[in-house]
DNA sequence: AAAGTCAAAGAGACCGGTCTCTTTTTGCTT
DNA sequence: AAGCAAAAAGAGACCGGTCTCTTTGACTTT
């Protein structure tokens, strides 16, 4: 019966010490790299700890020092690439600080939202980065914020919580597309977003707890509003939560007699899908419908026609975050910032007068 | 001078014992729910906490359980499509099972996967799910997996790993493409992969250090052999890694004399890229060029052709490793397994027979 | 040579839970 | 009412690090 190899996951400090000839103190202060050795001790250790094996418990070093390393993310569905485009500019930043990340996916739903960041204080996460679902209901943000953990928040956020944001001029991109619309004489606007309302009808910007999209439906009812135009918010259509979703409104939307000249997609996924829909009923772009999407999505380039899009900076908006938080974890206290990135407005060819 | 509210952070189960009069030991078990506790006691525990707004610290539970709640997960990149949606598959089958995630972005680098499952096993992660982009040098996949702690390979690994594995039928998916090609009329057909190697030439699979494209590219040249096509090694392209160099590399094959008639994307970052470099060219899909990419991305569907694409079970993938995985942390210790998902030739229009 | 300074090493408490072992209390039997 | 098993509660070690406080000893200083 062979002699088993080391079992790398129990050796500690201890047994390092043990080997090396001396104290637990010692061997700890050559491991973790602090208080002052000698040369000579400085090297038994480090000999001992590699012919034993040590790997260090990085929970049991947290427990002491209070710092775990790690932030916590809660996005709304990691497989959107707006998330996935984010969680890199996160990711990075943090690679580049020492920072790991936990993420969690709380799938646009407020309770999954709750019980995640319940869950991540729970580890003792260094802070938090959270694009919140719901901002109606902000306690949990708010209880976080004062639990002395950092929180950022992502792309959403309202102007009424006293938290550190970053998001885009998501009003200001609204407003262009519509002010564009309008010029090229289109009346008849549509707005479609994956925000949804108990009974899935809009009546009012306050209607919508997504404050990026709200700030848009904003936007877009300010300048008609301007125009002149009547009633617009019967054009905004909520609850494209999936694509099946956006299938069955867009059709509908585009089979009625009074349909839309021009549709705004609040994101890539409703944008694409409205392309197909489009297609299948033989509706021509830009002739028949004038398409703009959010989110600068690969495909979007691709299409015949290409489609204009708004260009958001999601990687910077992940990495600003990021960036902000882990100046906060190294001490920063000033008051709470708000960030808000440039957009773009990037013109294919999905775009053109109104029909007549 | 008011008090301030009960700071959160550091209330512990000897401060909820102290309140409730009750010894620490009474309070752990009722806040850990475990041992017999009377009723009363209980609810003098409960509501003391309640008062205190006691938060249980997870990191001093896990040091004594051994079991921390979470798996971590190395991949490439988290903003290629595939493995957002693989991921979004792990995130699904973590939060049924009470495990958190902790995710590490490789950037397909080995050192940085390396340091990555190291920090991993630090932070006393219960398993792993790697992605591993050298499959050349395992000996870190090797150490992980003898550490104790259960570690799934996502999508590549090699047969000589001891080690579970799910991954897609890759090897089948390239020669049922292949030989659609071959009995189509065409005989240079190209193969574009973004792995690469040190001189950025392809000599033959075994300079493949990625398990799922070493097995496409074992199918091509093997139905390509048999069906008589010699030198097919020379139409295998490496080093697509990024959107510019699969760009350069596109162009410079669809400029030359001896263009292929036929092309195989590795991933739909390459074929989107193929696509691009197409119109650039003024080459017609499918009457120049027949394109078939790997994975089917949303917006495959509404190029114009649309292409025909390789369906991956992508999120099939990353929830049965996630299944596979706590299994093994339920106590399965049958040996390793090999989990291969079925892949499916989406047909569409971007095919058809070779010109004369 | 005695006093003073400072680097190097050791001893042991501590973080906040879990868990074993022991003691006390309760309820039931005869 | 005594005896006994089982339930309930308490005491304190333990997980694996960090860190303060103390001790040791080498090296100046005059």
């Amino acid at each position: 019966m062979d002699q088993s190899p080391p079992r790398s996951s129990s050796v500690t400090v201890a047994d390092v010490a043990r080997k090396a000839g001396v104290s637990k103190a010692t061997a700890a202060r050559v491991l973790g790299g602090y208080g002052t050795v000698s040369d000579h001790v400085r090297d038994a250790v480090t000999a001992a700890a590699r012919s034993l094996n040590y790997q260090p418990n990085e929970l049991a070093r947290s427990m002491t020092t209070g710092r775990s390393g790690t932030i916590g993310v809660v996005v709304g569905d990691i497989e959107n690439p707006f998330f996935s485009l984010a969680m890199r500019g996160i990711t990075d930043v943090a690679r580049q600080t020492g920072f790991t990340v936990i993420l969690i996916n709380s799938g646009e739903d407020a309770d999954a939202e709750k019980s995640a960041i319940r869950t991540l204080l729970a580890k003792r996460v260094d802070g938090l980065i959270v694009s919140p679902a719901m901002e109606s209901d902000a306690d949990h943000l708010r209880e976080a914020a004062r639990s002395g953990r950092p929180l950022v928040l992502l792309d959403r956020g309202s102007e009424t919580l006293d938290i550190d944001t970053v998001i885009a001029d998501d009003r200001h991109a609204a407003e262009n597309i519509t002010r564009r619309f309008i010029a090229l004489g289109h009346r008849r606007i549509a707005y479609l977003t994956a925000c949804d309302t108990p009974d899935h009808r809009f009546r009012a910007p306050t209607d919508i707890n997504t404050g990026s999209v709200r700030r848009r439906i904003e936007g877009f009812l300010d300048v008609c509003q301007k125009a002149g135009l009547e009633r617009m918010e019967d054009w905004v259509h909520v609850g494209a939560v999936t694509p099946e979703h956006t299938y069955r409104i867009a059709t509908v939307m585009l089979k009625s007699s009074r349909r839309p000249t021009a549709v705004i997609a609040s994101d890539s996924v409703i944008g694409l899908e409205v392309f197909k829909v489009c297609r299948e009923l033989g509706l021509t772009i830009p002739t028949d419908l004038s398409l703009v999407s959010f989110h600068d999505a690969d495909w979007t380039s691709v299409t015949t026609p290409p489609v204009t899009v708004v260009r958001q900076p999601v990687y910077g908006l992940g990495e600003a975050a990021a960036k902000l938080l882990v100046e906060r974890l190294n001490g920063n206290s000033a008051e709470a910032t708000r960030v808000v990135l440039k957009t773009e407005i990037v013109e294919r060819a999905s775009v053109a007068t109104a029909p007549a």
